[in-house]
RNA sequence: GUCCCCGUCGUCUAGCCUGGCCUAGGACAUCGCCCUUUCACGGCGGUAACACGGGUUCAAAUCCCGUCGGGGACGCCA
């Protein structure tokens, strides 16, 4: 039985890359009919908090996929500290009573290879169990075969064959002094207890496999298959951090800027994988019936994210937009209409599905984000238009006069003519004929007129939406500005 | 510092394993044209890449070596 897991830790939001790992889980999960385990990695008590599992969680619920199996580690503590144990009494394990943090090696010092605290891996047993029983403290490090010319091996289903020399991989801890296990550990021992086939992660975790290896082989478990992913990094190569690059890293970024689960799940798939036949645009069965992991590559992937960011337009990866409006131009538009309903409300435009429903046809192709539809929509639902420059009223090669000429005898046609598309086309350019005008430079003041500006929607569409009386009152506005 | 991974258009990628079909294909972005009542959609076309240097071979993006460049791991974090 195929069993998969994503095992996020519970320190920051939910970020694109967790969240593309995730995918690849479900997606293979999924196409070979295997089962999704989720885990929380929240042994790190310190730096744990409620809103990091809140906003993952909200991240994961948007994208909709779900997950068959659920855990969280810390509540799996006893089966790790059995686990280290068993290996520890096999003597694949030693104590360490040196000191927490008696180096002080943070994070920035490390430049010099360090392999174990001299004295504590040749310390006799008998005398490692005096200490252990006076109440010493000690963290229990795995004693990595040292001097044999021993090696470390797996096969990663990405990168392939991978092979390390025992020498070059460091005691590393299984349990702190605190008698908590670290990651290494208890990410193992879950592993081999709910019986995970394949650990498809980050290619971050690529060289900790041999530890995990290691861990395996000493509790006695076969390790399951590993599939390490290409990293995903920012426009200038580096690690996506929040830190450095902001909320673009952030899942429920996309999701408030108005992309589409599916979209957004479409473009991540493309980040490090591809289907191999040129295919694009796809739905989440055509992405699972796709996904393998011969498709994967090993090459980072650069999100191509705008660093400081302006508009959302500006700051999303042009392919992630482009995406999304595909999706978008793909809904039915009673889909699509039920979508962009929310965002209307949630801006505290209280408008009704019918209108929504009338409405979203005419924008359908021009939005890129459902948030989109509040800059693409707006003229339809609010009851004043916002002040615009009354010289967008002036057609193409034209004057004040000519646009006063055309609102004017606009507002004589319409006061008449049947709010229905074909009518209003025939009686319109009927009207621009008569006045010795192109098409264009009637509808252009008129557009101005209703909709406060030059770019929007086809006009006749447009006018039938708004109807009459709305028509009419922004035509008079209009003629007053002139 | 030690160990490991990676390197095709600006970006995502196909091709590499199983050399010749590659004068390197697709997509996004960009530029131009067409469609057109504006915008958008759509259609057509252009610019643009095998990191570099050596081999091997009749033939190399594809195989080998080296250089350079990028990334990752090295914590009683995950």
């Amino acid at each position: 039985m195929l069993r998969v897991r994503f095992a996020p830790s519970p320190t920051g939001f939910l970020h694109v890359g967790s969240a593309r790992t995730f995918i690849f889980n479900w997606l293979y999960a999924r196409h070979n009919r295997g089962t999704v385990v989720l885990r929380l990695d929240d042994t790190d008590v310190d730096r744990n908090t409620d809103a990091s599992v809140t906003s993952i969680f909200d991240g994961l619920r948007w994208l909709d996929l779900g997950w068959d199996e659920e855990y969280k580690q810390s509540e799996r503590l006893a089966l790790h500290r059995q686990i280290a144990d068993a290996i520890f009494q096999k003597g694949l394990a030693y104590r360490d009573f040196t000191p927490a943090h008696a180096g002080e090696t943070e994070k920035s010092g490390v430049n010099q290879t360090w392999l174990f605290n001299p004295g504590m891996r040749e310390l006799p047993r008998t005398e490692s169990d005096l200490r252990a029983a006076a109440g010493e403290s000690f963290a229990l490090r795995f004693r990595v075969p040292r001097g044999t010319g021993e090696q470390v091996r797996f096969a990663d289903a990405v990168y392939g064959e991978q092979i390390k020399s025992a020498d070059d991989i460091e005691d590393f801890a299984l349990l702190r002094s605190d008698g908590m296990p670290t990651y290494h550990l208890a990410s193992c021992a879950d592993d081999i207890d709910l019986h995970i086939s394949h650990i498809i992660r980050g290619q971050d975790h690529l060289s900790n496999t041999y530890k995990h290896v290691l861990i395996f082989e000493g509790a006695g478990a076969k390790p399951p298959q590993f599939a390490h992913l290409p990293l995903l990094v920012a426009p200038d190569g580096s690690k996506l951090s929040k830190r450095r690059h902001g909320p673009v890293v952030s899942v429920t970024t996309y999701r408030d800027a108005g992309f589409l689960p599916e979209a957004f799940i479409n473009f991540l798939c493309l980040l490090g994988w591809s289907p191999k036949d040129d295919r694009e645009n796809m739905t989440r069965q055509e992405l699972t019936d796709a996904f393998s992991l011969e498709g994967i590559h090993r090459a980072n992937a650069v999100i191509n994210f705008k660093e400081p960011a302006a508009t959302p337009e500006e700051t999303f990866d042009p392919k992630a937009l482009w995406l999304n409006a595909e999706h978008i131009r793909g809904l039915s538009i009673e889909d699509l209409s039920a979508r962009l309903l929310p965002v209307m409300h949630a801006a505290a435009f209280p408008i009704t599905p019918e209108k929504m429903h009338a409405v979203t046809p005419l924008i359908r192709e021009r939005i890129k984000l459902l948030r989109d539809v509040l800059s693409a929509a707006d003229f339809f639902f609010v009851d004043q238009l916002p002040p615009y420059d009354p010289a967008e009223l002036i057609p193409q090669k034209g004057d004040a006069a000519m646009a006063l000429k055309v609102l004017t005898r606009g507002r004589e046609v319409l006061a008449q003519v049947e709010f229905k598309h074909d009518p209003l086309d025939q009686a319109l350019r009927a009207a621009a004929q008569e006045l010795g005008l192109k098409a264009g430079q009637m509808f252009q003041p008129i557009r101005v007129a209703v909709c406060g500006r030059k770019t929007a929607p086809p006009l006749f569409e447009t006018l039938q939406v708004l109807g009459r009386e709305t028509t009419l009152v922004r035509i008079e506005q209009a003629v007053s500005k002139l």
